[in-house]
DNA sequence: CTCCCGATAT
DNA sequence: ATATCAGGAG
């Protein structure tokens, strides 16, 4: 496990390599976003944007969505994957959202997660991204990044990740930490090709070290 | 834990 | 062919 200044050194580099690290997901306000987060759930964000980007021209109201049949969502969402759950899912959203909120989301974080297809993470991205209140949204990228580096324990929950981080990380740069982490993971420390060779963080990452040793063999 | 699921990279 | 992708719900 990494002390409190090894991961100071860890965020700084990544600051360092991805000065523009934001939010990917294309949007043009709050409801939009939270409809392109919930898209994303085992999905690349590139593939989210290609679809967005003709859905948001078609609907763009809760109305909207609630006017056509759940096939016509379903069929317009297709390319994305798992989208008979995000389809209906959009649609009760869309109906809680008129019914329990007089059609403004909400701007708290346990609020949204009553959202079915908002789960924490989810949450988490919109609460820090469309309100800007701070939070850490423990994705895949930001949870393989903290085990590998050694943030926390190999088997900790995605909760316990994100306990650990905003108790090692000052409040004001949650938002920041979280968007570089994925940049991080996303673009260098990668699931199936981490970039080791060439990574500033290798002298302080443990499971950096141990890949590097196994290739002593080969070359 | 399993299921949902198409697109893309490896 | 298989792994992975800004997960969430039952």
């Amino acid at each position: 496990m990494l002390n409190k200044q090894q991961i100071r050194f860890c965020l700084d580099t990544m600051g360092e390599m991805f000065p523009d690290a934001h939010c990917e997901l294309n949007h043009r306000n709050p409801f939009e976003l939270v409809i392109a987060v919930s898209l994303s759930a085992q999905c690349t964000d590139v593939l989210v944007n290609k679809v967005t980007a003709t859905l948001f021209e078609k609907y763009k109201t809760p109305e909207d969505y609630l006017a056509v049949s759940l096939e016509e969502l379903q069929n317009d969402i297709r390319s994305i994957g798992l989208y008979r759950n995000k389809a209906k899912n959009i649609r009760k959203l869309c109906q809680m959202l008129l019914e329990d909120y007089g059609g403004i989301l909400p701007q708290d974080r346990d609020e949204l997660t009553k959202f079915p297809g908002v789960g924490r993470k989810t949450a988490n991205v919109v609460v820090s991204v469309a309100f800007g209140i701070p939070a850490i949204a423990v994705d895949t990228h930001v949870e393989r990044v903290s085990k590998r580096l050694g943030f926390c324990k190999w088997k900790d929950s995605v909760l316990e990740v994100e306990k650990t981080l905003m108790k090692k990380v000052p409040k004001e740069e949650w938002s920041a930490t979280h968007h570089r982490m994925i940049f991080f993971g996303r673009y260098h420390c990668k699931a199936q090709n981490p970039q080791c060779e060439i990574c500033p963080l290798l002298e302080v990452c443990r499971e950096g070290k141990k890949r590097m040793k196994g290739k002593d063999k080969i070359g």
